[in-house]
RNA sequence: GCGGGUGUAACUCAAUGGUAGAGUACCUGCCUUCCAAGCAGGCAACGUGGGUUCGAUUCCCAUCACCCGCUCCA
């Protein structure tokens, strides 16, 4: 599959457009045209409706985007991530400042006073682990000649943290990858979360963040919904929304961009069963983009290393298609312990802890957090739907979506355009239509009708022909196989019910539309 | 943010230092009884801003957007 015809086709369907195109459009951002937005709804419906509508331990909320600024430095999201980056103006290339390390050299005695530093950039390790690495990096240096004294001259270097050197010190550095010292930039932030300020005047005082994830309004919610909702540990609160990061570089087409749609879950249990909890989690949701149709082996399910961790999670799982630019994550599935709610509870002096009635305890409840990207699975579904078929020797382009998920249901068609065969779509176009997302066409040849709903992912066809007129049946078509069948027309609601809920098509396999 | 590439109609492409042509799609007719049919007509584009030039869609610069790689993705 190639993504410049799953974009092409997108723009060309009215399913994604780039934002504010007639100005140019806008880096990282996307409209979803009128078939997107119904694709996308689809999937955020069933998404609820599954995960909260029809379970007894979850319910919902919708929190403010825009919440008091001590939120984000309870989660952190103030102080801890926003990076400072360093880049080499040598070798173009670009580090996080606090992954950084140094080997110190005090050069006072032999090198007129100077102080000379070499730096080797380590992913996410330790002083110690950047040991070993310096040390293969000066055994480089030296041999190429790019060192002013022999190796075996210098005196033992001190392995500090690039930040720790004192800015006037720097300039005697070299780059992880340069041969010459000073070509670091000094470190520049990176702000993660977009700012605004809530009210007319712009200060200091009145800074506030978009949040960057729905999850922390649902940690703040939770001594209001369990002193209100009647809800008893183990429960979970689910809420779907927009989220906003400054993401270094949006790519990918909706894949990653700076303002997008989450559906996330916290899921609170006691300590000791919060394992369990998270063993479900993990396959429940796996399963769920199974059941919507991502049946190829492009879905994955992947444990994080204990090393890629966060330092409060105990374990953690990704949810990954492959897409064509590479395996992906759509959701993450992390077991966070009481970490949050434990910053919050430091952060705000609340006291967030849970009275379990049953054990007669109270506790602070552990969290499972299968955290989804709405855009995300969007993109993954119209991905595994995208199909280019044969049908009777011609190539056609289809999107195979799960019958739930397609943005129209079905289409009626009059096979002519006269014998009162448009009278009679048109009057079974709107008694399904009270039912069910569907399109009616009466232009231009059957073929072609069928062959455009096929690229827009309608499941079904449904034609009148002159058989419709004296008997009064008409034709259903199915997308996937191109089977054909009749159904008397006063029964077409409900045929058509049927399959959308999953009602094998007639003289087939069922094409796997369960 | 760096390097490379691309930018012409809704989509896919073409040509050109003298303001652009096609296919598909779309619209209007006619014709059409089941998988992108035919005929006739129609709508519709040089990303943006500068510069060079008598004249720029074409050459140059900048900018914006998209794609690939690096970085990043808490």
């Amino acid at each position: 599959m190639d993504m410049d015809k799953l974009v092409s086709l997108c723009k060309r369907r009215g399913i994604i457009f780039p934002s504010s195109e007639i100005y140019g459009g806008l880096n990282g951002f996307w409209d979803y045209g009128p078939l997107g937005v119904e694709l996308k709804r689809n999937i955020k419906d069933a998404w609820w409706r599954d995960n909260i509508t029809l379970r007894d331990d979850m319910v919902g909320i919708d929190c403010s985007i825009i919440m008091n600024p001590k939120v984000w430095e309870a989660s952190g999201h103030v102080g801890g991530f926003s990076d400072p980056m360093v880049d080499c103006r040598e070798t173009k290339e670009r580090y996080r400042a606090d992954q950084l390390h140094v080997f110190r050299y005090d050069l006072a005695a032999i090198s007129e006073g100077r102080v000379q530093i070499f730096a080797v950039a380590l992913t996410g390790g330790t002083v110690d682990d950047a040991r070993g690495s310096l040390s293969d990096r000066m055994t480089n240096l030296s041999r190429k000649g790019h060192l002013p004294i022999k190796l075996k001259d210098l005196p033992e270097p001190e392995v500090v943290e690039f930040l720790s050197v004192p800015v006037a010190d720097r300039d005697g550095i070299v780059g992880p990858s340069a041969t010459k010292p000073g070509t670091l930039t000094e470190p520049r932030n990176f702000n993660l979360m977009f700012e605004s300020h809530a009210g007319a005047i712009a200060d200091e005082a009145n800074k506030v963040y978009l949040r960057p994830e729905t999850a922390q309004g649902i940690f703040v919610n939770f001594k209001n919904v369990v002193d209100t909702g009647r809800v008893k540990i183990p429960f979970g609160i689910g809420q779907i929304g927009k989220s906003f990061r400054n993401e270094i570089n949006p790519r990918n087409f909706i894949f990653r961009s700076r303002e997008f749609e989450q559906m996330e879950i916290e899921f609170f249990c006691r300590p000791d069963e919060a394992a369990e909890w998270y063993a479900y989690w993990r396959k429940t949701r796996f399963q769920w983009y199974i059941d919507h149709g991502i049946k190829s082996d492009k879905l994955r399910l992947r444990d994080h290393d204990p090393d890629e961790l966060a330092f409060y999670s105990t374990a953690t799982a990704d949810i990954e298609y492959e897409f064509p630019f590479g395996v992906s994550e759509l959701e993450g599935i992390a077991h966070r312990g009481d970490y949050d709610l434990g910053q919050h509870q430091k952060f705000s002096g609340k006291d967030l802890t849970y009275f379990d009635e049953e054990k007669k305890e109270r506790y602070l409840p552990h969290v499972i957090e299968p955290s989804a990207g709405a855009d995300r699975a969007t993109l993954a579904f119209l991905c595994e739907a995208y199909q280019e078929d044969e049908v009777g020797g011609e190539t056609r382009t289809v999107l195979k979506f799960h019958p739930r998920l397609a943005p129209i249901k079905a289409a009626v068609f009059p096979l002519v355009k006269r014998d009162g065969m448009p009278e009679m779509a048109e009057k079974l176009y709107r008694d399904l239509k009270k039912h069910f997302n569907v399109f009616q066409d009466e232009k231009g040849a059957i073929g072609r009708r069928y062959r455009r709903q096929d690229e827009a992912g309608t499941p079904f066809g449904i034609t009148i022909d002159g058989q419709s007129i004296t008997d009064g049946t008409v034709t259903f078509r199915d997308r996937d196989s191109c089977r054909q069948w009749r159904v008397p027309s006063a029964n077409a609601v409900q045929a058509l019910r049927d399959l959308l809920e999953g009602q094998a098509v007639p003289g087939g396999e069922s094409e796997g539309q369960a």
